[in-house]
RNA sequence: GGCGAGGUAGCUCAGCUGGUCAGAGCGUGCGAUUCAUAAUCGCAAGGUCGGGAGUUCAAGCCUCCCUCUCGCUACCA
């Protein structure tokens, strides 16, 4: 932390196709915010910038089936995230969005730079699909046709979302367009590509020691281990980098500002980051500052709050493409998190598994403190080093045990007490100040901690340190036991300067506490009769501590008691409760329905959720051409270093085949032996891992991509034709 | 198969460059207390630090092998 720096913090641009979850907001939202509240606490100068990433063919292709326009789409999802973040107390200075005129102007401005510059980006011929019937060139995600890896038959140019592997539209079998549904034929077409592979030696060194340019620019050890394994991995891998096309055929995007480049757009993850800066450009220009100050030169702190998901882009493509264009600030810092659970398993929106945030807020409307309180829990698990479970039961004991037992049940305690002796004034402390304050400086230990845990984002245990002061506070009244002196002497002077010292207490939490949970900070201030939480007063809190002096002082008038955070076990009022049964019950629903859809239906009737359509009409003639046989299986064994990989020895009855099969992951060897099976038996043979393959298994495929040998009769031995 | 990150008390996790490193919180048990939201405070529980071997005077912390989890990646006619 470092007042004469100019900090700019980023949370990874959200899509705007859809509302994030609970993981998002733990993963790069919540720890963003934690972490500038606290900066502006200690008085440093700070751009907290974030927006809407609005281009890219997933959002045209999820618009033309809904029948609206991308724009209403980016509308939606861009109101909708901006609002529930705000809900939520993310306190971000500028939340934009890239389809902003500026975003457009400053990403084409960056990609001529590029251009000027030379070097850095190389024009190349490809053949692409093209749509004869629309006269377009077909982004990947506007082709669809059959997995090579699981045989779904709608994977799209670029991905299999049943398989999940990552595919080049030349892979697909059968593709189609998504415009005209004819088969796009290929044409020669030419893209720009960034010259990735350049810049792999400076940016190794870069995350392996932090020098850049011959200067030290950031200390590797504030690095987490699993972003600087992740990026080594990735530069140290054999191939190296790979220059990344960076323009696609798309007519939803920035145009790409080449002359002769009509329809081409900038690839939507080469302008999205860009977003980082034009939103910056905004937020300055909104009120009074230079934006330049946050982004160019030695004095800018520049952090991006992201995913796990986003190591790589934000570590060495991001970085790169910044040094590349030669004006920018590196990042300091990727604090990445990794993945939140729930409840055991990962969020699947259309498995109905986890809730999204402006759900949160919607089912949770009568939880009072619902933003704190889910705020809290997920600090208090969040999934800073490894991947971290979410769970309704830990949501309730996070909320009971630390902020309504611990924390609100002390500042309880002290306000009954005050108000009972005091009138709820605060008492004249014994003269001698010094030794009064002593115990709450005793509090240093913790306060070191608090301030290490977040500059080095452990914000989890951050929050524990925040605990462990009401933890020292509730111990103090206890060995004070102000209560037993009161009934002994109501003017005991230990009595005031024990209620005096424990408003100094509270008073440090409330400002202590307000990165984490803001909304509660703000509450706590009103009972103490204070403005809430300022920029700087985390600063002069500590100056006021380490200098001896009160925090709130002698005669001050504090408010009536107030109960901050309504335990979830509460004897007389189940209400919360209920909210959360709600949540568990809704689960149960989910894992019941999976429990007997599996039972109900035995083995067939799997509904895929859309029938595989018919492939195209042949021939007989095409069919004839197939020999298919009987067979059986023999031998199997496993090829080494391939995970999917058998290669099996198959009996023809009149001879023998060597056939690999990608079933490894569905059958072990032993299981295959004996096997019936039909074999297409004139299939061109093909190597695979080195072995001769010489024909196909024929299996039948589930809607789970689950694998089943199809088989004659008992009767039929090896050997026989199949027509 | 390759690469990366992990496998530490019932649960969730801290443990920096090897020598008070065997810890914290929660749960559990016992005790204290009554100002408070059936809250608070104290004490206790003995986990071969995934398994095995090695380096060292000394190893959760270094090396090698094995194993499990998560992520990325390769093979998939």
């Amino acid at each position: 932390m470092d007042k004469t720096k100019k900090y700019l913090v980023t949370s990874a641009l959200p899509y705007a196709n859809g509302a994030l979850h609970l993981g998002h907001l733990a993963g790069a939202y919540l720890p963003a915010d934690i972490y500038v509240r606290y900066l502006r606490g200690m008085g440093c100068d700070v751009a907290f910038i974030c927006g809407s990433d609005e281009h890219g063919a997933a959002i045209t292709i999820r618009a033309k089936k809904e029948g609206i326009t991308p724009q209403e789409i980016i509308d939606k999802y861009h109101a909708l995230n901006k609002q529930t973040f705000e809900q939520l107390g993310i306190s971000f200075d500028h939340y934009d969005r890239t389809s902003a005129p500026l975003h457009h102007e400053t990403a084409q401005a960056f990609f001529k730079k590029l251009i000027e510059k030379g070097g850095e980006l190389e024009e190349r011929l490809s053949e692409q699909y093209f749509d004869e019937a629309f006269q377009q060139f077909l982004a990947d995600r506007y082709i669809m046709g059959e997995c090579p890896n699981c045989a779904n038959p709608e994977a799209y140019g670029d991905q299999c979302e049943k398989c999940g592997a990552t595919l080049s539209p030349m892979e697909l079998k059968n593709p189609k367009s998504m415009l005209s549904g004819a088969t796009p034929v290929l044409r020669e077409t030419s893209h720009w590509y960034f010259r990735l592979d350049k810049h792999g030696d400076w940016l190794r060194d870069w995350i392996k020691t932090g020098v850049l340019d011959g200067q030290q620019h950031h200390d590797p050890s504030m690095w987490k281990n699993h972003v600087i394994g992740q990026c080594l991995s990735w530069l140290n891998d054999g191939e190296g980098l790979q220059p990344r096309s960076i323009t696609r055929d798309l007519d939803w995007g920035i145009p790409v500002p080449m002359p002769g480049a009509e329809g081409k757009v900038l690839y939507v993850w080469f302008d999205a980051p860009i977003g980082y800066i034009s939103s910056t450009k905004q937020w300055a220009a909104d009120n009074g500052k230079n934006w330049e100050d946050y982004w160019k030169g030695d004095n800018v702190e520049l952090i991006h709050f992201i995913g796990k998901d986003n190591i790589v882009f934000h570590c060495i493509v991001f970085p790169a493409m910044l040094k590349a264009h030669g004006d920018y600030a590196l990042p300091i810092n990727v604090p990445a998190n990794q993945f939140l659970n729930f409840e055991g398993r990962k969020f699947s929106k259309s498995k109905g598994w986890g809730i999204e945030q402006h759900e949160y807020l919607e089912e949770f409307a009568n939880f009072p403190n619902k933003e704190d309180a889910l705020r809290w829990a997920l600090i208090r698990n969040m999934p800073e080093n490894k991947d971290a479970d979410f769970k309704w039961d830990e949501f309730v004991d996070f909320y009971d045990k630390d902020l309504a037992d611990n924390l609100g049940n002390f500042i309880n305690r002290v306000l009954v007490l005050t108000n009972n002796y005091y009138g709820g004034k605060l008492p004249e402390p014994r003269h001698d100040a010094g030794n009064i304050l002593i115990d709450v400086v005793a509090l240093n230990g913790v306060l070191t901690d608090y301030k290490e845990a977040i500059e080095s984002f452990n914000f989890r245990n951050a929050a524990q340190s925040l605990i462990g002061i009401s933890s020292v506070g509730n111990l103090y009244l206890q060995e004070q036991k102000p209560w037993f002196w009161w009934k002994e002497n109501p003017e005991s002077q230990d009595v005031k300067n024990c209620l005096f010292n424990c408003f100094q207490i509270i008073t440090l939490i409330s400002v202590l506490c307000e990165p984490f949970i803001p909304y509660t900070s703000a509450r706590i201030r009103r009972l103490l009769n204070l403005d809430d939480v300022q920029s700087g007063d985390l600063d002069k809190i500590f100056f006021s501590l380490n200098n001896v002096r009160f925090l709130l002082s002698p005669g001050h008038q504090v408010g009536q008691p107030e109960i901050l955070f309504a335990k979830i076990h509460d004897r007389n009022d189940k209400s919360r409760l209920e909210i959360i049964e709600r949540q568990k019950a809704k689960l149960k629903i989910i894992m019941a329905n999976e429990a007997t859809s599996v039972v109900e239906q035995p083995p067939i009737i799997p509904q895929p959720s859309s029938p595989i359509p018919l492939k195209e009409e042949i021939q007989y003639d095409d069919f004839a051409k197939m020999d298919i046989r009987t067979a059986t299986i023999t031998a199997a064994e496993r090829i080494p270093k391939a995970d999917k990989l058998l290669k099996l020895n198959v009996d023809l009855g009149f001879e023998q085949r060597t056939v690999v099969s990608g079933i490894a992951e569905h059958f072990t060897p032993e299981e295959v032996v004996g096997q019936r099976v039909l074999l297409l038996a004139n299939l061109a043979p093909r190597k695979l891992r080195g072995v001769d393959s010489q024909g196909m298994i024929l299996m039948a495929e589930n809607a789970e991509g689950k694998l089943s040998f199809v088989q004659a009769g008992e009767a039929f031995g090896p050997g026989l034709g199949v027509k």
